[in-house]
DNA sequence: ATGGCTTCATAGTGAAGA
């Protein structure tokens, strides 16, 4: 099973992209992020006629999730359990035996800012979830934009980052509260090329000159991890016209083992 | 240098992203 992550920043502009990239690496599961358009505007059809079921959980201007499949998916949910959000951040469905969970997790703005906390709150009510999730779900994959670089490695300039908002201490200790739940770093399971990256800002040429940050991910738990067989950022749509600022990350799962 | 780009909502600019 091959399944990927990619915030597409306003999929009604990047349609193109991702029809393109779908035809080209044929995943069996794309989880999308800030799609920033309301439901009724959903490009199902032209996903469809691209081989691709769609689910999605979308609104105006900002945030927004879907899912597109070769399979159908079952028991979706488009929210935390419990946790009142307006904010459209989540999806989660089974697809073929493999429970899919795509989030877009908030950006925080600043560390100084209400939207910190709410990221730190949004984050405390996903691992609490989980934690049911994946009782229910041994195997489960969480993908999506977290808005957090874990490491030091995962970031370009860690002296001028420090402290600041994608990187500081509570964030990386929430993305750490979610791998201890059982959930593995799936990136960091094989050797990768030094500076991988998977966004960069549209500013300073920063893609040109490679001034990233590593914060999508796809973290699996204890029994994909055991079967996936590699993992790898597609810097490859970050180099087209009109680029979204995030690029794909892909996740493939040997279904076969057990 | 608190900017730089891009998108959206909107009809000249402002919010938000990361």
């Amino acid at each position: 099973m091959k399944i990927a992550t990619w915030n597409v920043n306003s999929l009604k502009v990047r349609l193109p992209h991702v029809l393109d990239w779908l035809a080209v690496h044929q995943p069996d599961v794309l989880c999308l992020q800030e799609t920033k358009q309301e439901d009724a505007n959903f490009p199902a059809a032209e996903l469809a006629a691209a081989g691709y079921q769609t689910l999605f959980s979308g609104q105006k201007t900002y945030n927004g999730v879907a899912i597109l499949s070769r399979l159908a998916g079952a028991d979706t949910v488009t929210a935390i359990p419990g946790f009142t959000d307006a904010q459209k951040r989540v999806l989660a469905t089974t697809i073929a035996g493999v429970r899919i969970v795509n989030v877009y997790v908030p950006n925080g703005q600043s560390v100084d800012s209400d939207k910190y906390q709410y990221k730190l709150g949004w984050l405390k009510a996903l691992t609490a979830w989980l934690g049911e999730e994946l009782a229910r779900h041994p195997n489960l994959a969480l993908l999506g934009d977290f808005n957090i670089a874990p490491e030091a490695c995962d970031v370009h300039d860690p002296q001028a980052w420090e402290g600041q908002v994608l990187v500081s201490p509570p964030e990386r200790d929430a993305f750490r509260s979610l791998r201890q739940l059982g959930l593995a770093d799936s990136f960091r399971l094989f050797e990768q090329p030094e500076k991988s990256y998977s966004w960069w800002d549209y500013r300073m040429n920063s893609f040109r000159r490679n001034m990233g940050l590593r914060i999508d991910h796809i973290l699996l738990s204890e029994a994909l991890a055991r079967h996936c067989t590699v993992c790898r950022i597609d810097a490859a749509p970050r180099k087209l016209e009109r680029p979204s600022d995030h690029t794909p990350v892909v996740a493939e799962i040997d279904t076969n083992l057990d």
